[in-house]
DNA sequence: TGCTTAGTGCAACATATTTGCACTTGACAC
DNA sequence: GTGTCAAGTGCAAATATGTTGCACTAAGCA
């Protein structure tokens, strides 16, 4: 999964500093298999290296997420979720009896887009969306909470 | 603004008291033109009653959301937003510029949730949406931050 | 008016995130 | 390579937001 590194070094080509502690982070989050917490991230890298510390972590968030190079998202926990944007913009169906997690196509919403900078003159920018409700499993299945 | 009275007078029917903390909570939140945080909620009521506690409001907002009457939003804040939802559902645009908050109208959502419904087989229950982009001023005029 | 339990205030806790500061180290010049 | 120096890190403490246990209060009702 060394080909996350490209992200780094095209960090350091901007003017940020190449350090291991990124490239760890960044394979943390890539090797997620989707969104992370802060927290996740930090365990996963800790195996590794332990003396990383969680404040490097969400400083590293910060820098990605300003320079658009992944996403923040409230998913309904107590914490905020991460994913690398490299990976084709998504967004997530969230089953509030379940739990589960689908994943909606980007282009889903470019009518939305459309009508919203028609009416409201608005520029949406619609990068990481989450929308609860209930998955057909669950509509078909009622009862089967998990939190 | 007694006439939000009529609200808590409904909890009562369903076998909830009908407290002062609890009609001015309301009052508070009707009052607040929009969304409010629990903290600004807290302070608003304090001003009457001091002994009111953040846990009480806090434990009201529960309440309402798990009724309802109120909604819950993460607006791009540290914390969460609380609304109001008798009068009328509605959604946010949010610039991430000057911080502008423009509303949209619920039947908007309407070709997106159908959508939804269709591909993914999934009952979106989209109540208070949160959309982040840049208003018409800001386009025109780049630069005025705000926070 | 008294009974009972939902609701409240208080204090302590839990969790997520941020910040000040001294130390380390990546990037670059020599 | 070696030196320079600011960006980046680790650590500890602080901050912010929300939650919980418990004793006390009061709303609703007989």
């Amino acid at each position: 999964m060394s080909h996350h590194h490209e992200t780094v070094e095209a960090l350091q080509q901007i003017g940020y500093r190449l350090t291991p502690q990124r490239m760890m982070i960044l394979d943390a989050i890539a090797s997620s298999d989707g969104h992370t917490s802060a927290e996740e991230i930090h365990d996963t890298v800790r195996v590794a290296y332990p003396y990383l510390d969680i404040s490097t972590v969400y400083r590293t968030l910060d820098l990605l997420k300003g320079l658009h190079l992944a996403s923040e998202t409230d998913l309904g926990r107590g914490h905020a979720q991460y994913e690398l944007l490299s990976k084709g913009l998504h967004h997530h169906l969230i089953c509030r009896e379940c739990g589960a997690i689908l994943d909606m196509e980007n282009p889903f919403l470019d009518p939305l887009r459309q009508a919203i900078g028609k009416e409201y003159d608005f520029h949406a920018e619609i990068e990481h969306l989450a929308v609860f409700g209930i998955c057909s499993g669950c509509k078909q299945n009622p009862g089967n909470t998990r939190g």
